[in-house]
DNA sequence: GTCTATAATGCGATAGAC
DNA sequence: GTCTATCGCATTATAGAC
């Protein structure tokens, strides 16, 4: 059900799909669907929250671990990566469907989450060069991903967007050096 | 009036973004808004039109270099970021409200401009590879011009996109060398 | 857990006065 | 060019039978 509801939101948008439409592609009454979500905000609470949770446990860890071993961020970069290909779905409708993020229900989350994915490339104090980098880099590795086929093996575009997002941040440190300097 | 509308889709969505909200923020009725445009497609066509012309532009020049002169790419990226921050609010829409591009007034003209823009920067017939590295390219741009403070200066802002595109093709056409051996 | 039926609201769009 | 008023319809959401 929420994987029915996913498949909509990714090709109409949340605003642009109704629980009517999510019910047909069920075969099921729109009150059938009411039954298991009593909203629709709480249809795209329930359909954020594993992914959320997840992500946030991912950068939790990153923000453990001495800035020193992550300078570099290539592992972080990494372990999203992997979460990018565990929630593929969700990530490509996400990157295309901002508006849904300001949602009541769900926008705190969503700006301290994105917040802290940022900081955990470029670091918490970031000036606004650095969050350039780092949002294009979330952006460069989404867009990646929906480009993609949708028959693409997970390991190879692992590697792929990997080295990707490992390119991106190599290219943000020379820049930082050379502003520095 | 397509200032106003343009504020309300990038906060909210198309279709998140009711005629009578746009004419709320004007200080007039709907009907008021539907002496302009007849109908809230035609209002999305108006504000799209434009941009995608000049882009249509940009890219034919493009196409009309001889492919050898344009391996590098870096130009065609320098005059794409000039293009993304003449158009700056409606790029940053665009970037996060996929949906509104799938409605049939639009969705052929939207396509065909993202794959030839795509082709622009990775050559015509590109394998999987290419297009991802092209599409994830645009979707860095875009992301970075998001997360750029409003008041940033569009100069700064040339040259630093300018940088981050180019490095991302840099790290294409080394991908596909590694690719080819 | 799913159904039918319906309430309540907001939507895009139109008619006609000024 | 903007207004008031309204139409027809889709939407979210609820009530109650099975």
């Amino acid at each position: 059900m929420l994987d029915a509801a996913l498949e909509l939101f990714t090709a109409h948008g949340f605003e642009g799909t109704s629980l009517q439409d999510i019910a047909d592609r069920l075969g099921v009454t729109k009150a059938a669907v009411y039954y298991h979500f009593h909203t629709k905000d709480e249809l795209l609470r329930a359909l954020v929250e594993p992914a959320f949770a997840e992500v946030s446990a991912l950068v939790a860890e990153g923000e453990e671990r001495p800035a020193s071993s992550r300078r570099a961020g290539v592992v972080e970069v990494g372990r999203y990566v992997d979460y990018l290909l565990r929630h593929r779905r969700f990530a490509v409708w996400l990157a295309r469907d901002a508006a849904a993020m300001t949602r009541d229900v769900v926008v705190q989350q969503a700006t301290e989450i994105r917040e802290r994915t940022e900081a955990m490339l470029v670091g918490a104090d970031a000036d606004a060069l650095s969050r350039i980098w780092a949002a294009a880099t979330l952006q460069a590795l989404a867009g990646g991903l929906i480009a993609a086929p949708a028959d693409a093996p997970d390991e190879w575009l692992r590697e792929e967007l990997t080295e990707l997002g490992a390119h991106l941040l190599a290219g943000y440190r020379k820049a930082a050096r050379r502003r520095e300097a």
